[in-house]
DNA sequence: TGGTAATAGTTGAAAATGTAACTAACAACC
DNA sequence: GGTTGTTAGTTACATTTTCAACTATTACCA
């Protein structure tokens, strides 16, 4: 197993992207499914509906970019559990605010304590340059 | 919809992480699926072994990162489709080597010409300190 | 030896995701 | 007003992934 080749995995970015997105995951995924049994697509949208109060589904796909079925879904579960209520819009009947409840805002909070520290830990890794230029790229990765 | 908590998921890693690769794999899957019909983890179980030649499906699950079920499944999807061959180990009977056909080696070269020109893409979007720092720092984060 | 433990890899069922077709409500145009 | 087109969101079905149990082979050790 000796590496041949001169194209070099570990400079594709793509590939270096999935591999640090998903080891970075993968503690903060033990929090929330360990303690509430939520997937990824349903911490994504509890977290949008804390911090912006009052979205509908289709805001909601546009901020986090996710499929309209996943985020329909994630609100299915997330109403089932009693984290968050519907209410439809009164001018137009095919909008649909979404908000917390309070016990849903609690899990929040719960959540965001342990992302912080999960980031904290994280960013451990690295010097506060690098956090800044990081988060800039991203950010600049993220829109298509 | 209006922002209220001082927590900015714009700034968790995890969650900027994801989205960045979400973001960047999906050009670069539109190619070896639209081209080939391969899934992720197809692609990656063949760029492995294009580069590094001769591997167990137990080496690919650690360098990729990846569970040993869905290593096992790509194999044999490669397998079927003529892109890799298996030889079980003779002395230890347990090991499988893996290694390309030509026709698998066709294909890697084939992919590999477009992740490099995807991988110029994403990178006019930075400069080139910024591309340094990001694969220095991801690669960091890779290590759990 | 022989019996237990460990390892490489596979398989089946359940869960999650993706895709496309669908419903319901509204808009726009004649 | 009625037809056609659009939009928000859901549902059904196929594809993937996950999880746990399984086989086959080797290692360890009393």
């Amino acid at each position: 197993m000796t590496q041949k080749d001169d194209f070099d995995l570990r400079e594709f970015l793509p590939y270096l992207l999935n591999q640090a997105a998903e080891i970075s995951s993968q503690s903060f995924q033990r929090i929330y499914k360990g303690r509430y049994g939520m997937l990824r697509t349903e911490w994504r949208v509890l977290f949008h509906l804390a911090i912006y109060e009052r979205m509908t589904a289709k805001d909601i796909c546009e901020k986090a970019i996710m499929h309209k079925t996943k985020v329909s879904r994630a609100v299915q579960r997330l109403e089932q559990r009693r984290y968050l209520q519907r209410k439809p819009d009164e001018k137009d009947r095919r909008h649909e605010w979404l908000t917390l409840t309070s016990q849903g805002r609690a899990v929040y909070e719960d959540l965001r304590a342990h992302a912080r520290q999960h980031d904290q830990v994280l960013m451990q890794k690295l010097s506060t340059e690098e956090i800044t230029v990081l988060r800039r790229v991203l950010n600049a990765l993220s829109r298509p």
